[in-house]
DNA sequence: ACTTCGATCAACCAAAAGGTTGATCCTGGC
DNA sequence: GCCAGGATCAACCTTTTGGTTGATCGAAGT
């Protein structure tokens, strides 16, 4: 059986090094091309395919820098914009808020990595992605158990949204603008969320979420 | 002559992985340990030095998942925990906020390089570093430059206080009762602060402190 | 077909936050 | 001694949020 052909997308150079290296010590995995953000991941994967030589899997970062992000790439890449079959994409990335990895998910991810994951969990991940199954990293996996087995309210796609907005310090006007809705609207989705959160402002809704990483702050 | 000798500390495989090799190509360089936190660095570089084989050069990463993280450690090598003389320490992160950069110099690294610098770049900085001399990476210097002819108005204690417990979701009445003094003098500190950050609500002060790093979350 | 639920909007009122002016007190420099 | 600046408070007013009620629409599920 021939290699898993791995595509690299990281905008940093010591990462995909990393990558590189440690991929290249497991029998059955080859990288095959290597891309720093997600416009060159398209143009390496349309290459590829144009070469007869199709990746099996993109291992791809989602914060890159200056270019493409991870999850706008993914969409496209699923959209079929580098050739048919779009190949399965995993995402490996530093951080699991729940807005990541959902937006990641709707992007047509099919895992979910972190980076200080162990090699061997990497190459797993590789292999089940390769043989299209999904594959999640252990800690993600756990946050999405306990949110089954709590009746935790989730929050829903929208809702996150808005608290994103929210954190980065705009008023309702400014995320109505933002998100193309009305001041009413925000307002309905904000008590929505502070009933959901347990909270009754802003900025305990914007702490708490952080707390439970429902949104990243770095 | 001989190689420089390194010691890796970072909490992802994939990045250790990734200098490794990355040095490794490099003539003149040898990696002789890796770390993956802070008490680990210290640990190896206390017994390299019984071995009569001490490194040249640490390669430091500043946030470090659970154990400790790389400000204290430079502190803590540079106060010579590990053996004298204690070698050079050389930041190498994702991340070039003020905070972080000044926190990093004050416990004595000699330089700061960033994840997405070139190869090239970060073995010229292990080189310098190996030398003696500072290396900083074009963007930390350029972002020193434009804070010293732009000195950022300084929050004052109280100040920052008032802006960690804005952060907790309290509101006004609350951030009073906490502090035993009235509602009128929480608006007034929050008046001076949103000055000082240059903007005009609770919830973008809290944001422009987080990115700023003036104070902390988790 | 019926229900549920997310997303959307409106109108209204109460509460909180934001902005301004001006004042006192204390401490540390010059 | 004088001045600057931090910390404290008050009164007043405007704007923004929060809370409630009620409504429409469409998609997904029963």
């Amino acid at each position: 059986m021939n290699d898993i052909r791995v595509l690299l997308v990281d905008d940093h150079p010591v990462v995909r090094a990393g990558l590189r290296a440690m991929l290249g010590d497991f029998d059955g995995i080859t990288v095959a091309a290597e891309a720093s953000d997600g416009g060159a991941a398209l143009a390496a994967l349309a290459r590829l395919n144009a070469l007869g030589e199709p990746v099996d899997v993109v291992l791809m970062d989602l914060q890159m820098g200056a270019g493409m992000d991870g999850v706008t790439a993914t969409g496209r890449i699923k959209a079929g914009e580098a050739g048919q079959p779009a190949p399965p994409v995993l995402i490996l990335t530093t951080y699991d808020s729940d807005a990541d990895i959902l937006a990641a998910v709707e992007a047509g991810a099919s895992g979910y990595m972190l980076k200080d994951a162990p090699p061997e969990q990497i190459r797993q991940s590789v292999l089940s992605a390769a043989a299209g199954q999904t594959a999640l990293a252990p800690e993600v996996a756990a946050r999405l158990m306990g949110r089954i087995r709590n009746p935790a309210p989730a929050l829903s796609g929208r809702e996150i949204q808005l608290l994103e907005l929210l954190a980065t310090g705009l008023g309702n006007r400014g995320i109505a603008k933002q998100l193309f809705i009305s001041e009413a609207t925000v307002k309905t989705h904000l008590v929505h969320i502070y009933g959901k959160l347990g909270v009754d402002n802003r900025t305990a809704a914007i702490a708490v979420a952080t707390q439970r990483r429902i949104i990243r702050r770095f």
